[in-house]
DNA sequence: TTGTAAGCGTTATCAT
DNA sequence: ATGATAACGCTTACAA
């Protein structure tokens, strides 16, 4: 950034002290009227921007808040900035963006730069494969803000905002069981150490326990997030003796739903007749299917700005107790449950 | 950030000196082995993560990028900005992110926050409402290192990467006229202050005089890139008399198309019996429609990496050329344009 | 190899 | 109302 204009350098060109160009430029109340208009009206002349590094140092707050995001392409998370972006906005925070491409080695290398650049707070959303959870217990403790958002870390003493999913797991099973009569139910379930995973999976496990339904381990099968992972869960559930394949399957998100959809087509299979499918997101593309999915719709933007409104609260606010906030989903019925009419 | 461990800390726990310190943690070459072991372990412990605020203000350099889209959610965005986060993770520049949402006026203050920041350069795709070219024009001329991307701003002395738009609205337009013998076709164009709504208007008309077919102003609509503003288009178009009516019709992108395609539904018309329609973008979701939509496939990912590729070698590198990069589009010919098969 | 002093651009504090 | 000085945490330049 080529040399920009200081302070000192209006102050000289204007026979004044820095100082009082400091003042003036922000509006204290202890300076003459006349000299602030001359050093507004000069400081604009030479194209003067303030030095936030500068400033930085002095008051040791950046006004930047670091976000870390395990997926940038994933649809639910653009959106999740959105409502970061819509609070921080507004009370003049900038936002540091990391990617950190669902590998935990990257997202400590942001985490560290972040906090080198003196981010005010940290906003994460951890990557699947995280395992080293003293790395953010250590962080906390330092008193260094932090919120996470969808992807939680529990017990660290950080607040979180993240979707009911337990209880919408437990909905949308509910609705398959009741709305449909289905009593074979299978579940394609995420990884079991992120929140997400684990949440979705005893939603399900509860439906089923509530209404008595039995619990068979031959269709609960471990996955991933991904469209692929969904594909290959399902051939994995489709080496089943055909008598023993389930009247409808839960699947942990969406893309992991596409893929599994997939799965069943290229078998020969047809959604809902031979197996009825339901999602978790509400993805852009759920609507468009030949056979619309049934899904739970997550409110991302609302994710976001719950998770910047309170980080930033805990930044200006010496005690802002840390909570669990949940944000509540809504049901999307459409055709891929047995829903005809969608 | 609660109060973070200095230097000087570590050099008087150690009883060694500031400068010391530093010089071991930075692996100057001129420390003692022994010393510097003994620093390095002891930052360790207690935690130290180095101020880059005080190092920027010394170095005058941030190790930070300002980057300004207009709209997050359009999903050919967080591509782009996962190219460039590619890009600068690898050379360690972080990003900072803002999104204008479609606001000169945010985008205005964006622009400022980030300069104030003193961010290395800025990556920057302007809004739709652009109206004061004047503004760039200033930060250019200051020596602020500037590349455009996707929605470039010409003739300000900065660097641009983007999508040959004209070439390929030139051929997805050639395509309606050579494979399908369409000779009355429409044009649902952009604001033509914007260069991509201004390119692709060109390689319509292009395209049309090249093949000597008429250019019939009705049929030429300015609207916007939203599917409200393609719905609007398209509802103007059809108050044209019937035999009026183009065979096929260029829209600016895959949103406007997906509203324009509405319109016509409503309007009881079918896609692409009664009126051919093709799109630019290829959007997540323009193969997933009743009709799949034929369109310009976008090499996102591709320009985000050149761009910001491109805006590192101007950091770092005094005299890098300026440049208009141009990333090359592949036509997606799916079933929307009369091509039945897909 | 190590230390000292000055300075990066700003603001808090005390003085005038 | 305005100015001088020190300080924020670090590095460069020079000295020991």
């Amino acid at each position: 950034m080529s040399s920009e204009v200081t302070l000192k350098e209006i102050a000289e060109s204007l026979g004044v002290s820095a100082m009082t160009v400091s003042r003036a430029l922000n509006n204290r109340d202890n300076v003459d009227e006349d000299t602030r208009k001359k050093v507004v009206s000069k400081a604009e002349e030479m194209g003067y921007t303030p030095n936030y590094v500068a400033k930085s140092l002095v008051s040791n707050k950046t006004y930047t808040i670091g976000v870390v995001i395990p997926e940038i392409t994933h649809a639910f998370f653009p959106e999740v900035v959105r409502g970061i972006e819509e609070v921080t906005n507004k009370s003049d925070y900038q936002l540091l963006l990391t990617n950190a491409n669902e590998q935990f080695i990257r997202e400590k290398k942001a985490v560290n730069a972040l906090r080198s650049q003196r981010v005010d707070g940290l906003l994460i959303s951890t990557s699947i494969g995280i395992d080293d959870f003293s790395f953010y217990e250590q962080i906390i403790n330092s008193g260094t803000k932090l919120v996470f958002f969808d992807r939680c870390i529990e017990g660290l003493g950080a607040s979180c905002v993240s979707v009911n999913d337990r209880t919408s797991s437990y909905q949308i099973t509910e609705h398959l069981i009741t709305e449909h009569g289905y009593s074979k139910i299978a579940h394609l379930s995420g990884p079991p150490n992120v929140s997400i995973g684990k949440e979705r999976m005893e939603g399900y496990l509860e439906a089923l326990e509530e209404y008595e339904l039995p619990i068979n381990n031959q269709w609960i099968i471990e996955g991933g997030f991904q469209k692929i992972k969904g594909y290959e869960s399902m051939q994995s559930l489709l080496e089943l003796p055909e008598e023993e394949y389930p009247e409808a399957v839960v699947v942990v998100n969406d893309p992991a739903a596409f893929g599994a959809i997939k799965a069943l087509k290229d078998f020969g299979l047809s959604v809902p007749e031979d197996m009825a499918v339901v999602g978790f997101t509400d993805d852009i593309r759920a609507p468009l299917l030949e056979t619309p999915l049934t899904t739970v719709h997550q409110p991302a933007y609302a994710v976001g700005q719950k998770a910047a409104k309170k980080l930033i609260a805990a930044i200006e606010n010496k005690d802002e107790p840390i909570e669990n906030i949940e944000v509540l989903t809504t049901l999307k019925i459409r055709a891929s449950c047995g829903c005809g009419n969608f």
